[in-house]
Parts: C-alpha cells; structure tokens; sequence
DNA sequence: CATAAAACATCAACCAGGTCAAATATTGAC
DNA sequence: GTCAATATTTGACCTGGTTGATGTTTTATG
C-alpha cells in the first residue's frame, strides 16, 4: 500500500501547460502534497501504531462509518464505500472476528443485519479521531483564527467550483470522509448525502 | 477500487470534538473533499473515459512517472512509488505490453534496464494533463489571481505545519505527485527529493 | 587475479481484497 | 399462494501486491 501514489503531472508537463499559470501549477502541488499529507500521516501512520491486530485502511475505513451510524446495514455500507456487496460482506466478517463490530438480524426486516460498533471498536475510532485532532490543533492554532476561516472559505470555493464542472458519479457522495455539515453545499450541486438519514443517532 | 474510501472521522466524532472548534472541523471536512475531488474527477474519471486498454490508476501512475523522468530504471521506480521491486517489474511487464513504455537495459551497467516512455505512452499521459488542466483552469480562473494566489499560500503554509510535526518515513517523497518545484519546502524539511536528480532531462 | 559480496531485475508461490454469479432467505405486491 | 424484488452470504476467480530464490553483472577485497 503506497502511501501516496504519486498519480498526477510528472515533471515533463513543464513543456505543455496548456496555457496556465502559477497559480494553476501551485494548486496542483499543493494540493497534492494536503492530500498526501492527510492521508499519510493522519491515517495510515495511526494504523500502524495503534491498531491491536492489523487493520487495513479499508477495513478501519468499514469500522469508523459503522461507529458513526448505527444500525448501518451491509449493503448500505457497501453503497457508501464505493464497493459490492460481496466485499461489504467479507470485511465486516474480519471486523466481527475481531470483535470490533457485532452482527445482529434486523427485527422488523429479517433479511437485513444491522451493524453496530462494540465498545472496543468504538474506542479505536476515538483513538484515531484524538491523535488527528492533537496532530492538527497546533497547526490550525499557529495559523490563528482568522487566517484557518479564510482558508476553510477558499477551499470550499475551490471544491465547489470543482464540483459544478463535473458530473456526479452515481456511487453515493462520500467525499468529505465522514464529515457530516447539515448545510452541506455539495448536496445543492449533486444530489443526496448517504451520511444524512441516519446520523446523529448516537450523539 | 472506491473513489473515496472516507476514512475520516465519521458521524459520531461530533460528539468528542476532544476540544478543537470550527475551524478544525471545516479544516477536515473540505480537505477531504478536495483530496476527494483531485482524485475522483481529475484521475480516475480520466482513465475510465480516455485509456484505450484499461489502465489501472496504479499503472497509470507508473507509466507518468516514466514519462517524466527517463531513463529511470525498475528499482528506482519501485522506490518513488513504494512498492517492492517485483511489484514494478511486472507493473512494466504491463505497460510494455501494451507499447506505453520500452525497456532497455542499460550500457553503462548492464543489470539494469532502463525505462522510456514510447510515444503512444507520452501521448497519453499529455492527454490526461490536457484534461487535467481544461477541468481546473476554470475554477482557478474564478478564483481570481489574488485569490488563488492566497490559496495557495494558505495550502502551503498548512502542509507545512503538518510536516513539521510528522516523521519522515523512510519512503522517499511523493507527496507532491509530481509537480515538482526546485525550491520545494518539504525538502527543507525532510530530506531529498527523490524527482530532482533527473528531472528536466527532455522538457 | 580470484573470489566474495552487493545490486538489479525477474520469477514463482502466495495472499488480500476486490469482482461477478449463484444460492438462500425474506418481504411485499398481486 | 405465487412471484418478483431485496438483503446477504458463499464460491470461483482476478489483480496487484508481497516475499524469497535465482541469474547476471558489478564492486570490493584479500
């Protein structure tokens, strides 16, 4: 598992950029390095040293959306995270042979089986949610209060004007990983939120 | 292969905010959302709408880094691209099936087999930045110049705040996919890159 | 010089995690 | 009651990664 993959422009690029600027080159960089960055070192870098058996990013990926919505369904979960039901099913065993989740046969729908985190799973999910949070408080505190709100507005301009020239995907919208807004802009441009019906649950 | 695997903070982390405010939540949400984007929009709808034998983002991935640094050999690819060197061999195998990459070994040590990009090959990876660029240059052109100039302050300056308070894995550095600067900061920070040495070779 | 050690690419065997297709159980519509 | 649709699980398979062994070439050393 690379930790980032490096798809993108590589360097020969320098010779077409099309007619784009500074600017253009910068964001791309940038952007790429944040996204290398969250990934990397707010997640994976956890997942080696903190989970009690191995977890793979995909599996800590299954656990955290059964933790933030209970009562999830397989099938549901397979939807959110982009892939059959088949490997929803096939994960969740892993998670509850661990004992980091719990199967239970839906009571009003029988063919269902609802998803619920054990108090162990839930523990690693705050485990994981507090180092992020100790790892990215100091940086958001350095760049003091205002600067953080200019950027959060910047960035969302940027994605949203990302959004508007594209089309959605017919997978559901998982794109901000989990964090939930109930005005959620995203939703205006492109549909429904997966995270919406359920959440708040267990709050 | 999901767009976005929403690793993140689900739901429920609302509930333990461990003491961080708006401004971290708003942070997390829509760098997420970007990294979402970058990857769903500019890469993988890319290679589903324009590869004429499917490539794999990882293959594509190989194949841009070939293209932009020539005469890189197997292991040094593997290297960049954290994987292990049979993992790269066979990567290639691929690419030089379908005519994208050429292999020779090399004159001056006849061990290693140095990679090229085959015109077909540069041809595709020239497509994508093209595509890359049309998405993106919009956006960055209603953002203003100001604006996006003070984006990518603001991205840089965050990327390196978290890369101060991170561990340099011992992988070498892709954080930047590429798009590479001769006054990167990360290398300030951490160590080499591993892009300088040959890039530039063709531009 | 001879030879041991290291480096490079590749091959084989294996594994994890995904796919699809089929099997099972349940529900809801008619 | 029958039948189509839904929810999950299972099995066969594929892909892309891993490790370890192998062959070749280079480099270091006695």
């Amino acid at each position: 598992m690379p930790a980032h993959d490096g798809l993108s422009s590589a360097a020969e690029t320098g010779a077409t950029p099309v007619k784009t600027g500074e600017g253009f080159y910068c964001f791309l960089r940038y952007g790429h390095i944040l996204s290398s960055l969250l990934r990397e070192f707010l997640e994976s870098s956890f997942l080696e040293q903190f989970c009690p058996r191995r977890l793979t990013r995909s599996q800590f990926c299954f656990l955290k959306l059964i933790a933030g919505n209970s009562e999830l369904q397989v099938g549901e979960l397979a939807r959110c995270l982009g892939v059959s039901p088949a490997a929803s099913s096939k994960n969740i065993d892993r998670l509850e042979r661990l004992g980091l989740v719990v199967r239970e046969t839906s009571s009003e729908d029988r063919r269902a089986t609802l998803l619920t985190v054990s108090p162990e799973g839930r523990r690693l999910v705050e485990d994981f949610e507090r180092l992020k949070a100790s790892q990215l408080a100091p940086v958001i505190e350095e760049l003091g209060e205002e600067r953080t709100e200019e950027f959060c507005d910047l960035l969302r301009e940027v994605c949203l004007g990302l959004l508007e020239r594209t089309t959605a995907p017919d997978a559901p919208c998982m794109r901000c990983a989990g964090y939930y807004s109930p005005d959620c802009s995203v939703v205006e441009l492109h549909g429904e939120c997966s995270l919406k019906p359920r959440r708040g649950v267990e709050a």
